[in-house]
DNA sequence: CTTGAAATACATGCGGC
DNA sequence: GCCGCATGTATTTCAAG
């Protein structure tokens, strides 16, 4: 589905870690840095836009300088396990701004692994008694506090 | 140190979240959504990038089209809680391009979280044999894989 | 793929409001 | 603080080699 061609060359994988750095690069600094003449490198950046390896182009905004303060990992557990009761939670769920992830996972008595950031301990308590533990079907949830992520990336190892 | 004034205004976040969703907007196109000149506009995003509220455009890949196949989270237990080990696993774990996220968390029995994100079974094999559990102070291990991904969001709650 | 030229769109600074 | 214009620059898009 969302692979195809997995034929980059090393052309695509520079426009890859250079844009995965530095998204707003012009296409004639692109073209520069990697050693190809405009046209070539633009065409080259359509591509990767156009078969989905781009799938975007995002800001990252400072996390603190917004006031969100606290960010958590949430441990969910379901007490039956059911396409519905799945999908009902995943559609709440995504409908929740302060639910940065979902993940679906697999290695202990959790279902799902939440991250989640939220001003403080106060919006933590009310996305978590008044959102997430009335989802229908949660049984069981363990929070871990994040004290500091001395690592955070956004670029995919290439 | 990284706050300063949360003096944020409806133009500012309007700015922040058209960023946050398209890094590539250009400042006539900005300035046209938000209802503004571009001069002002560009005056305020200047601001933004200046004061680290954004802290850069990033393009965002596919990783299943990049042939990483398999993300997972580990939490990892350490013997002792002093500085430099934590220092010391900080900076190993800060080289190894596989793990996007190292959090430093409370909760349960672990003391770090890790995501990371591989090739398949055999990259992460090597990534924990190899590396993680190599690092001096690491007791315990505990990997959960993901099935599934059902929201990650980059944006942040405005 | 490259070069080069034309047309377009852009960022930026200044005066005026 | 904002606007709108003017200017110089950057960018895209074609053509042809």
């Amino acid at each position: 589905m969302t692979d195809s061609t997995p034929k980059l060359d090393r052309y695509d994988r520079k426009i890859l870690q250079l844009l995965q750095a530095d998204a707003r690069l012009s296409n004639q600094e692109l073209a520069d840095r990697i050693g190809l003449s405009p046209s070539p490198c633009l065409r080259r950046v359509k591509r990767l836009e156009d078969t989905g390896l781009i799938e975007g182009y995002r800001a990252m905004l400072n996390a603190r300088a917004l006031g969100l303060k606290l960010m958590a990992f949430i441990q969910i557990s379901m007490d039956r396990h059911t396409p519905d009761r799945f999908d009902q939670f995943e559609a709440q769920i995504a409908s929740y701004p302060e639910v940065l992830e979902c993940h679906l996972i697999t290695g202990h008595d959790a279902d799902y692994l939440l991250k989640v950031i939220v001003d403080d301990m106060d919006g933590f308590q009310r996305l978590l008694l008044e959102k997430i533990t009335r989802i229908e079907g949660v049984t069981g949830v363990h929070s871990s506090f994040v004290l500091k992520s001395p690592s955070s990336r956004t670029a995919l190892p290439l």
